[in-house]
DNA sequence: GATTTGATTCTCT
DNA sequence: GAGAATCAAATCC
């Protein structure tokens, strides 16, 4: 499986949709079908942290593929990316959203409130939340089995997929590098970073 | 060394 | 629709 992963983000994400991330951190296991992605292609790509070369933060991205790098957003939000590539290219998919599979209690504990099953995981600062993960897992292997959070790949095909730009980034913001299961409610709306020119007019 | 920004989310208007 | 909350890393002087 780490060999599929060590390919482009544009070519591996597609691939995670329907992926299952299994945490077992804390008070039990919680899995997640992952709905909705990002892919970050490193040093070539504006929008990724690799943009600028290699750093502490980013380190894990210039690892093997397999690895999990989670950062801080805004200081409040964890956001979970799955390292792809081979060492030395930082390419990477940035997992926005899921649907809570198992675990469905601790994820709806975890995130405070009684929310719908479909707004537990939507949004990658809730995705991290539900899953209990942090900065603590920053480069996790994904794929050993035995670490505190694990990668499935689908078994199935995850049926209708659909692309677009990504949410949020203010560089390369017009870029279609985003892919999401069509029509499922966990995946969160898109909305343009404020910072972002205006688009590209036709 | 100080300043600014950020792959976000929630709440209030 | 707009603004606040809040930590760390990158950038600038």
């Amino acid at each position: 499986m780490r060999s599929q992963l060590a390919q482009p983000a544009t070519e591996v994400a597609p691939l995670l949709l329907g992926a299952r991330l299994t945490s077992v951190v804390g008070p039990g296991t919680v899995s997640v079908e992952i709905t909705e992605v990002e892919a970050y292609e490193g040093e070539a790509d504006p929008a990724s942290h690799a943009w600028r070369g290699p750093t502490a933060r980013n380190a894990v991205m210039f690892g093997p593929a397999g690895h999990l790098y989670v950062y801080r957003s805004h200081g409040l939000h964890w956001c979970l990316n799955v390292v792809t590539g081979g060492v030395g290219t930082a390419t990477a998919v940035l997992l926005r959203a899921g649907r809570v599979v198992e675990g469905d209690e601790i994820a709806r504990l975890r995130r405070g409130t009684h929310l719908p099953s479909s707004r537990l995981a939507r949004g990658p600062g809730c995705l991290a939340q539900a899953l209990g993960a942090t900065g603590a897992l920053d480069g996790a292997d994904l794929l050993t089995g035995a670490g505190p959070i694990r990668l499935t790949m689908p078994e199935t095909p995850p049926g209708e997929t659909a692309r677009g730009p990504r949410v949020g980034v203010s560089r390369a913001a017009d870029v279609p590098l985003r892919w999401w299961i069509a029509g499922d409610p966990t995946v969160s709306a898109y909305r343009r970073s404020p910072r972002a020119p205006a688009p590209a007019a036709d």
